[in-house]
DNA sequence: GATTTTTGTCACCGGCTTGTAACCCACCCG
DNA sequence: CGGGTGGGTTACAAGCCGGTGACAAAAATC
């Protein structure tokens, strides 16, 4: 699971504060002044950071301005907790960086809620892989390549759309609207049945490689699991 | 508009918040007292509740752990109404899991403030369970998969949404017309025996995992508790 | 401007899904 | 005990759904 590192100076701030991550299954790392979170996140490089801002010496601001001028923590999300509320638009302005704020006192829900969204929009951004590998079947994205064992497959530019937005959801059912959502882009006016058709195109052209595009009756399509 | 479940034993504060929601067009469901309010959360589903720590025989504390232990309510957020600032730390507790509290006296302002805050931000995180875990049977909602003892078990669309509305709903009996309204969707002129036969294919299907399936006779279908 | 490729729509068909009716059994009532 | 109600079970026909081939419009290519 993800690793998080944790900057208060209030003793029981931090202990609520990952007593709950702790629970939900992170893991935990703490610092209690500025100095230490710049060091601890060199050092842990975690996933995400939880920055309180009053800090003694060198406050949360600074060590925002600090881990987004090293290149080595420059990425890694960071969330603010702050007692007031005006702070907030210094501490989302661009120069500092933080990737979301809390004010203070906020519930453990909501911290764990923020947490979680953080963490998957970051998984999401970060991990959009440009190539895909299944079993004999091979996509390159930005080279719009697609070979099935190992023999060049030539997909239209609507087949390959479709083709990698199945793919990259791998095992979860797209409806029909949903894949002219997606694959189409905003609300056509298109007949659903006419991913039908692209579908047909795409199975013929991909050979033997169409075991992995499922229909699910009445539901949609899927790309198989493994 | 959101439904907003407001709970409060007197009835002049009730009435005080149960005015400025619907000036501010939500709809409003009021309970005067704690087991009133758990009844009404499972009738009506609001999208939150706000609720008075001071109430005779079940206190809101109370209600609060109840409403997050049954799976039907605990996602819905919940906003303290508390007179005692040092209540404010067991109230935002993980155990009781209050997403936001006011302190009274409160102004309508600050009220509607932090309602319309809360409602955006769980919209904007709104995620309802993608996966169901009932003893032997695991149920995924984006991959459309059942499996009964780690064994895959082919459901139609219809037998699929059926068992997923019952599973969702753990514990509840659904009568056969509310079951028609949430699986078939919109008042179909179906005949209500219709259900009947989809539970015998479902329960068919699902084998040995049928013993979590009831039948309520004279009532409806119930998914057991646990 | 002609030709080729791509793309959206339609109609047809086979088969699975699904709604309904009929029958029967179990339980509840007097 | 016997009638009645409610639900389980079976069978079946209608219809919906998705695969498929054909085709024309649109776009791209030459």
């Amino acid at each position: 699971m993800a690793k998080i590192l944790v900057v208060d100076d209030e003793p029981d701030a931090l202990e609520l504060v990952s007593f709950n991550l702790k629970a939900a299954g992170y893991e935990v790392v703490t610092a209690a002044d500025g100095q230490e979170a710049v060091k601890k996140a060199r050092q842990h490089a975690p996933d995400l950071v939880l920055l309180d801002v009053m800090l003694p010496e060198v406050d949360g601001l600074e060590v925002c301005k600090l881990l987004r001028r090293d290149p080595a923590t420059a990425g890694i999300p960071v969330i603010m907790l702050t007692a007031k509320a005006a702070e907030i638009d210094r501490v989302l302005g661009l120069e500092l960086g933080a990737d979301d704020y809390i004010t203070k006192p906020f519930s453990p829900r909501e911290l764990m809620l923020r947490v979680k969204n953080l963490l998957r929009r970051r998984q999401a951004t970060d991990e959009k892989p440009e190539q895909l590998n299944i079993g004999d079947l091979f996509i390159d994205v930005p080279r719009h390549l697609v070979t099935v064992a190992r023999k060049r497959v030539d997909l239209t530019a609507t087949e390959f759309k479709l083709l990698t937005t199945l793919a990259s959801r791998r095992g979860r059912v797209q409806s029909r609207e949903q894949l002219l959502r997606d694959v189409w882009e905003y609300d056509n006016i298109i007949d659903t049945r006419t991913v039908d058709t692209h579908m047909r195109r795409l199975r013929e052209k991909l050979g033997t490689a169409c075991r992995y595009l499922d229909t699910v009756r009445g539901v949609g399509y899927r790309f198989v699991e493994n």
